[in-house]
DNA sequence: ATCCGCACTGCATACGTATGCTTCGCGAAT
DNA sequence: ATTCGCGAAGCATACGTATGCAGTGCGGAT
């Protein structure tokens, strides 16, 4: 039993050189369908398959997108995951997976290289400018999946996000023509983008309404620590009812979840008579019964196309092409998780 | 701007062959101390990383596993395939992903196989006994993840699964002796190993206690086919309310939020008043207080260990390895979706 | 003083494929 | 009838690394 079968033993059995072999299996090549037909013929009784990495050494292409992810809890992520790889699929791209929760991702990256990446996709994760420019160098392109990198070190890497900021400030709006007074927040990731362009936004929003935020928590993106900033903020605050806050706006559906049951089961409040509560990222979860989740999309099928459409870009002409950064537009789903404003009807 | 850097160059700045550079960076070679330092040195200038194309050329061993998964809604296979890959990283190895609905993965192997991965796992796939067979002439380790080959094709494939039988058995008894009368099974895919054994064990347990199942619907380990099936579980049967089912056992939790969710907000039962639910896998959502659901673990850790102990086996010698079939045990869990016996206090 | 063993290094080759270059054969154009 | 063009196939080489083999130098044992 031979360990594995070469275009050599193709080439043997089917009586043509193994450059006939290669051409029959490079689209655009030059064969005649009678060698091709014979070719064929040899692979399939032999199992013949060609080796990937021969390939990839001498065409510098492997048709490999390494993928760094940090979390699969989120379904945000998870979702994105499966839509990407599938996408990639399609054409004939394959994804080589990565998952650290350490947001430095510079020695996963090392890694990464290692395997000479078309190109890379960061999902909550950025990059150190060095590794940055590193990858600039070796012409792999880099696109930020939502996130976008730090001031000072774009240039090198692309990015696509939704908008985040006028999604924070829709958020506002909504909740203040909705007669909400004491509006509070619960952030994600204090220093991550998302966070940073969603509480902009947010804030923004408030002030054009003449509001403030009445009081701020933090959970990370966390299922727990979300659970724990409700606590406190409704603990500190709670002794009037006058005092509470009557409006949640919190970073991520994922922890609107756990602020929802805090609420509901643990401190006894109803959602929305009592609280209101808005998420973002519009994962499955959100349309289920049980939370019917107000909250602003991230349009996960357009992230996505637009992702492979910056990586394609970049490979279809290798010219140094400028980073760009991809904005998709995400709009307010309303479900019932928060009181609305009241219709007036037509007169 | 040089495209590439290779050994050579190192070699060339560090005054030494490129054999000493490749010792260097192979674990156990033989090289001195100076010469190791130079060539580091000289690496870290030129910021050079081995090509892994190259050397699993040579070496005959990629240090990637394939993975393949049919999708990631359900939280299951995402928590899985977070554990799976970070564990794989600290030995080194790395995950190839593969996402396809359409449980026929002969192509998506094939696609795989030109990777020369050193080892496939599937979930929720089955393989053809040919491909199967191909992949072991090729001496690559299949495991089957939550899911066990069909009669007749095993020998060429091990598996790891949770003790599905036992599991349905538990819940079957539980429910019996909790005092239901009229106890309900809805179906993941049919066909599934995974189906078949949860459902003989419940079938078992049921008869053991002298009853049998009540009503059976199918909700093939889809959402929104759950709910159908649950609409239509209570809407045939509920004339009266003696012949409406007193409880449900669900193939699976992804499923079970699906019929909670319906039974409570769409025909107004009460959970666990009106009607019990038992779910199975325990994902991290069955633990949030919305649901509180009762269910069987699939214990992801214990499971992820078994797949890579597997996978590390039959890479250390490659002698021809008969295939294994691990069992995990896991336990039910019991929360507050289902009503409990009544305890009976010492005297 | 001689020999042996050992750690290290360089040379050369192999891994499996793609592709430039050359050659060949055949049909068409003049 | 000769030439030209063109599609097709083979030869040879390159991609970047690991490793068997031979050679070198050095320390220690006799």
């Amino acid at each position: 039993m031979k360990a594995s079968i070469t275009s050599f033993d193709v080439a043997r059995l089917a009586q043509v050189s193994q450059s006939a072999v290669s051409r029959t299996f490079t689209p655009g090549a030059s064969a005649s369908e009678a060698t091709r037909r014979k070719v064929l013929d040899a692979a399939r009784m032999l199992g013949y398959r060609p080796n990937a990495h021969a390939r990839s050494l001498i065409t510098k292409r492997s048709r490999i997108i390494g993928v760094v992810l940090s979390y699969l809890q989120n379904l945000f992520y998870a979702v994105a995951l499966e839509r990407l790889a599938e996408r990639l699929q399609r054409d004939g791209y394959h994804v080589l997976l990565f998952v650290n929760r350490d947001p430095n991702v510079d020695k996963l990256v090392g890694e990464i290289l290692q395997y000479h990446v078309d190109g890379i996709v960061l999902a909550a994760a950025t990059l150190s400018s060095n590794l940055a420019r590193q990858c600039a160098d070796a012409s792999i392109p880099v696109v930020l999946f939502n996130r976008v990198m730090a001031a000072g070190s774009e240039g090198a890497v692309s990015s696509v996000r939704s908008d985040n900021e006028a999604g924070g400030r829709a958020v506002a709006h909504f909740l203040a023509d909705g007669g909400h007074q004491r509006i509070a927040y619960i952030a994600g990731n204090e220093e991550s983008s998302t966070n940073l362009e969603r509480e902009r936004g947010f804030r923004a929003g408030l002030a054009e309404r003449g509001q403030r935020i009445w009081a701020r928590g933090i959970g990370n993106y966390d299922f727990d620590q979300a659970r724990q900033a409700t606590r406190e903020l409704f603990a500190t605050l709670s002794a009037t009812v006058n005092e509470r806050p009557d409006a949640v706006f919190v970073a991520s559906d994922h922890m609107a979840f756990a602020v929802m049951d805090t609420l509901r089961f643990e401190l006894g409040l109803r959602v929305p008579q009592d609280v209101s509560v808005v998420g973002f990222d519009n994962v499955p979860q959100a349309d289920w019964a049980s939370y019917a989740l107000t909250t602003v999309e991230q349009p996960v099928g357009p992230m996505v196309e637009a992702t492979v459409g910056l990586l394609q870009n970049y490979l279809r002409d290798d010219s140094t092409q400028r980073s760009q950064n991809v904005v998709v537009p995400g709009r307010l789903v309303l479900r019932n998780s928060a009181r609305m404003a009241v219709q007036v009807g037509p007169p």
